[in-house]
DNA sequence: GACAACTTCTCTACAATGTAGACTTTACAT
DNA sequence: ATGTAAAGTCTACATTGTAGAGAAGTTGTC
């Protein structure tokens, strides 16, 4: 072993150094596993078992820190084989994203909310490459450059409305989501929430994936024809 | 006057009572003006001119008081008249909500993150009125209830997740915008990110209207697909 | 080895925050 | 006046982010 942990275990067993990929995925496990509010220097220094003022040399300062840790796990979104019809790509990378935001539910808040302190022409480059990603694919599949930008938003908006409104919906304890349902229907004003306390039981089954697809496929299917309409016009110049 | 403010404006001029109103509005305004950051209990209080104390008689402690103020610009989305087509309405509806958005830009991390830490049975009801309010506009128009729940999801989904797109790409200075743009750009690594390299010009006039409009577009056109598909098929039973 | 330069980590200290608990002031009903 | 409740204040404390100076450990050069 050429690097040795050598001499200096003795008494608080000297650790190895710290590295900003430490720090992160440490501040990261701590908040999906106590939640935000749980991330604080003096708690993560102890969770790594270094003085809090130690973690000021891989983050700047708190906001940083946590621009860190949307930054690590935008890094989880894995790029993917480009084989497939644009369609079904769009699909699979909406599905992908929504299951990592329900693997860090917690950390969602600094996801739709960081980047509104970043302008888009200085965010990390792990969080810049979806984005890339979907305009190589979406110029591929024929849009021009300018409607595949529109195109993006239009589909990374609805995509985070989505997840947003799942999130919203999901509760941890699936048994207590329905009695809380229940009980905060029951509160509303019939006269004012006719619609809403009807739909009490469709609210208390929530199918995440599928509400997904059928947006998706709302969504799709106008795009497809945008694409159609705008790709017989204009004729190439000679 | 049957309420007098009578005799005690002598010294430091005895202030009318405070009101869960009036201390949500000046929070409100405050975040508005200096940023999320600035509305601590203490500022606030010295904003009234009251002992930072008094605020929790109107607010149980600072997370009550942010769901307050999301509370108070919800409240400011006007229900309008029933009378138009479902879709100017809902058109209607997404662009009012965006100006509303604009018109706060610093509140919209709460409005959409402060929900998630409510489930929806529990929320104030000037923030369930909306989501009655589109129901009843969507059966209205020949979708079945739950159809109604899952459109009203597409829907508000897109609609926020435009928000979050639009607010992200929004700075105050608009010069300074084409600046840092450029710069950041720039910076961009040339073979890996050449697509938003070249979006440059595109980038930097944004026009949040249009965008919304455009993507609207696509939704309703969805949508309306469905709602022909789904009116055949399931005849009354006798 | 001796020494210096550098990196990494720690100690101490401070200002700011949210809020508990006891108290004071004000308003009004009887 | 006297009692009761509401509204507002004072004091105090634990917790937070972080500045600044320095200690400990590591590495390179002679």
């Amino acid at each position: 072993m050429t690097s040795p942990d050598k001499s200096n275990n003795q008494k608080g067993t000297r650790k190895a150094p710290l590295s900003r990929e430490l720090v992160l995925s440490t501040a990261l496990a701590l908040v999906d596993g106590k939640g935000l509010d749980a991330l604080t220097m003096r708690r993560l220094g102890q969770e790594l078992q270094r003085d809090p003022m130690s973690l000021y040399r891989y983050a700047a300062n708190r906001a940083a820190l946590l621009d860190g840790v949307t930054e690590v796990v935008m890094n989880e979104l894995a790029i993917l084989p480009e084989d497939l019809d644009w369609q079904v790509q769009l699909r699979k990378i909406a599905h992908d994203f929504r299951l990592l935001a329900l693997q860090h539910p917690n950390v969602l808040p600094l996801l739709v909310t960081r980047p509104l302190s970043t302008p888009l022409g200085l965010r990390p480059l792990g969080t810049l490459r979806p984005l890339e990603h979907i305009l190589a694919l979406l110029i591929d599949a024929g849009f021009a450059p300018a409607d595949a930008l529109h195109v993006y938003r239009v589909y990374y908006g609805f995509l985070y409305g989505h997840i947003l409104n799942e999130l919203q919906e999901y509760i941890v304890d699936p048994d207590e989501n329905e009695a809380i349902l229940r009980l905060g229907l029951h509160r509303l004003p019939a006269k004012e929430f006719p619609h809403l306390r009807a739909l009490g039981p469709a609210l208390a089954d929530y199918d995440g994936a599928a509400e997904l697809d059928q947006g998706l496929t709302i969504l799709l299917t106008g795009l497809a024809a945008q694409l159609a309409a705008s790709d017989s016009p204009p004729v190439p110049q000679p």
